[in-house]
DNA sequence: GCTCATTTCTGCGATTTCGCAGAGATCAGA
DNA sequence: TCTGATCTCTGCGAAATCGCAGAAATGAGC
């Protein structure tokens, strides 16, 4: 049952999201200019391709940012993204998305566009600055993954993947249990290999004890145990 | 022979430096707040591990931006840098660098402490403007080289590494010749492989006449070749 | 509970990649 | 020009990874 209701800036629960370092006045008229929608497992924010008219904003859910190649089937998540996060880097003049945005799970994000955005950063210094940092802590992050996905075995990019997931969306605090679906194929489009691969690394770490897997659900029964197995393949 | 008179601001040739979205008092003001230091090849600009107490900026010269590992010998490089580019991304607080900055030539670098940056990201919008830019572009060609890294085979991923390289440095216009010098490892580290395997994928492509190579030095007769290549292999 | 479609798991042969080692090439300094 | 150190190239056996295919498990709909 989705809550298909449209949330308004100002009484909307994520205290994560950059349009609330504006200042009161300013986030009921961007409230009134953004554009809100919510997404279905599987559904895309955007597509390869698409025109960038603006940036959106994650209010709640989860989304991987996919690129795929010519070879047909063939998928590379780049990164993952949670509530508060942002979606579609900023582009100069006519520009389209190199990347696809597709919803992990129920999620609602907020489109503000650019003329909306450029005027927004011009008057709010505590917006353009957390955007600012942000960025730079993803290019941060992002260089973290090439450096862990660089120099290691499959294996080892299996398990680095898990714990990008895990730290990424957590997990249940009772059951352990990862905190989104996702296929050994999507796992297999993080770490660069193919979902065979996948499923010998989870069987693997089934017999060390580290996790358990009922079908595609994951539980975690031993984080710092992944930790120490993917420093062996840093 | 190093020209390691200091270098204002004002004088400053290298006009794609963010310092010069200020305005002219701010620039003068900056210049005589800023650091700098001429490195050889070889040379550090920061090392992991340091803190961080500011932004580098390029004024000339070519940089990698490297993470070593706790295997003694292998690194990775994760990022190459040239004229007008940013090293060190801020951090909050206390913290310090999880890469390191190694020049690849002489490289003539500007610092910024943090201070001095939050005064001058307060009062010059072009200035934040164009560094969130900055990092909001650098961290789509990051993802971008995730996805060609990810799903390739060692060949292709020399072949990218290759057009990595000539895309960032460039080549010299009469000769052909790649302008920078890096070793078969140093191409290893950017591509995630060993010096080897980068003789090998060398050798298929000198076969092929897409390259020529003398020592070190190597010579891309048929940039658009290795493009065809790469695609092959994405 | 039963059936069917989908996903996951796993064994095996083919292929790719690695790691070593020796030969060859290159470069700097005497 | 000679010498020694360093870097590059390449052949070969070992190891890792891939790709396929069939079995097993899972989940959805009836």
């Amino acid at each position: 049952m989705l809550k298909r209701k449209r949330i308004e800036c100002q009484e909307c629960p994520n205290s994560a999201c950059f349009v609330k370092r504006c200042d009161p006045e300013q986030l009921s008229l961007l409230s009134g200019k953004k554009n809100q929608v919510v997404l279905k497992k599987g559904q895309s924010v955007f597509q390869e391709g698409d025109h960038v008219f603006g940036i959106y904003f994650i209010q709640t859910g989860k989304v991987k940012v996919v690129s795929s190649t010519p070879q047909q089937g063939v998928e590379q998540i780049v990164r993952l993204a949670v509530d508060g996060h942002l979606l579609g880097h900023r582009g100069y003049g006519n520009e389209t998305y190199p990347i696809g945005a597709v919803a992990l799970d129920e999620t609602r994000v907020c489109f503000l566009d650019n003329d909306t955005l450029l005027e927004t950063f011009r008057t709010n210094f505590d917006f353009i600055y957390a955007i600012m940092m942000f960025y730079s802590a993803e290019l941060r992050k992002s260089e973290g993954r090439t450096k862990n996905f660089g120099q290691m075995t499959v294996h080892g990019k299996v398990v680095f993947a898990l714990l990008y997931l895990i730290d990424t969306f957590g997990l249940v605090s009772e059951s352990h249990q990862l905190d989104v679906t996702v296929s050994r194929q999507e796992i297999a489009d993080i770490a660069g290999t193919n979902a065979d691969q996948v499923s010998r690394s989870i069987s693997q770490l089934k017999d060390l004890g580290l996790i358990t897997a009922k079908g595609s659900s994951i539980f975690v029964n031993d984080p710092d145990g992944l930790k120490d197995t993917v420093r062996k393949y840093i």
